[in-house]
DNA sequence: AAAACGGGGGC
DNA sequence: GCCCCAGTTTT
């Protein structure tokens, strides 16, 4: 794929997925430079409903809103405030870890490099690139189910792991489209183009897909 | 009753 | 690479 089909495919991608009035992509903004709210939020996002952990975030955020704070609480005074996020074994005894380390290790900061953020028990690269590209502005791929999923399907590249799906994303499109790329994806993937009966019939991406039985691969 | 959900860790 | 984790909602 050359730059101008690239420019096309990005273009279309906004269309389709709604735009800057997605409720993710609104919500995704409203976090923005607040490295900590986002590290958190995302560490509670996962495997769960990104409506659900907007809402437990704002609740775990009137408990405490520092790593200083959090890093004191109580895991059942986590689950409490979290409900209904699901997987509070991970979450809330992550959550005072996490916080503990950013206080002892950052000088109470969140990092911002791939490598520091990593040094995170339960953070990962789908976490840590979401920090790096909403918390901190910089261009960063974030893989998950949905980006490896969509660009698969789209033939943007042919990979079987997230991670390989990242770098391969890297060489393919321009950095400037990275940040871009992936709040679209996000959306594009939750409303149109989702794992199960993908709604087509308003999906602009037209030839650009290519539409081969959808539900016989993800 | 299954499958799905912005994954990550341990091995 | 594979397996485990584990709660709520959707199909």
């Amino acid at each position: 794929m050359d730059r101008k089909e690239i420019d096309l495919l990005v273009h279309r991608l906004e269309v389709s997925a709604g735009g800057a009035d997605f409720p993710i992509v609104t919500q995704l903004a409203e976090r923005q430079h607040d490295p900590f709210k986002i590290l958190i939020s995302t560490v509670l996002s996962l495997r769960t409903k990104d409506e659900v952990t907007g809402k437990a975030t704002e609740k775990l955020f009137r408990l405490a809103s520092t790593p200083e704070g959090m890093m004191k609480l109580s895991e059942e005074e986590i689950r409490q405030a979290i409900y209904p996020v699901g997987f509070y074994r991970n979450k809330a005894r992550q959550i005072p870890e996490i916080c503990r380390a950013l206080v002892e290790r950052f000088f109470s900061r969140v990092p911002d490099t791939l490598e520091d953020l990593l040094s995170l028990k339960g953070v990962g690269r789908k976490t840590a690139n979401l920090v790096l590209s909403l918390g901190y502005g910089q261009e960063a791929i974030c893989v998950d189910t949905h980006v490896h999923r969509i660009s698969n399907r789209l033939g943007l590249v042919k990979t079987k792991t997230p991670e390989q799906t990242e770098f391969a994303l890297q060489d393919t499109l321009p950095r400037c489209y990275w940040s871009r790329y992936n709040t679209l994806l996000v959306s594009f993937g939750q409303r149109v183009c989702r794992p199960v009966s993908p709604l087509c019939s308003s999906c602009l991406l037209g030839d650009l897909c290519p539409r081969i039985s959808v539900t016989s691969h993800r």
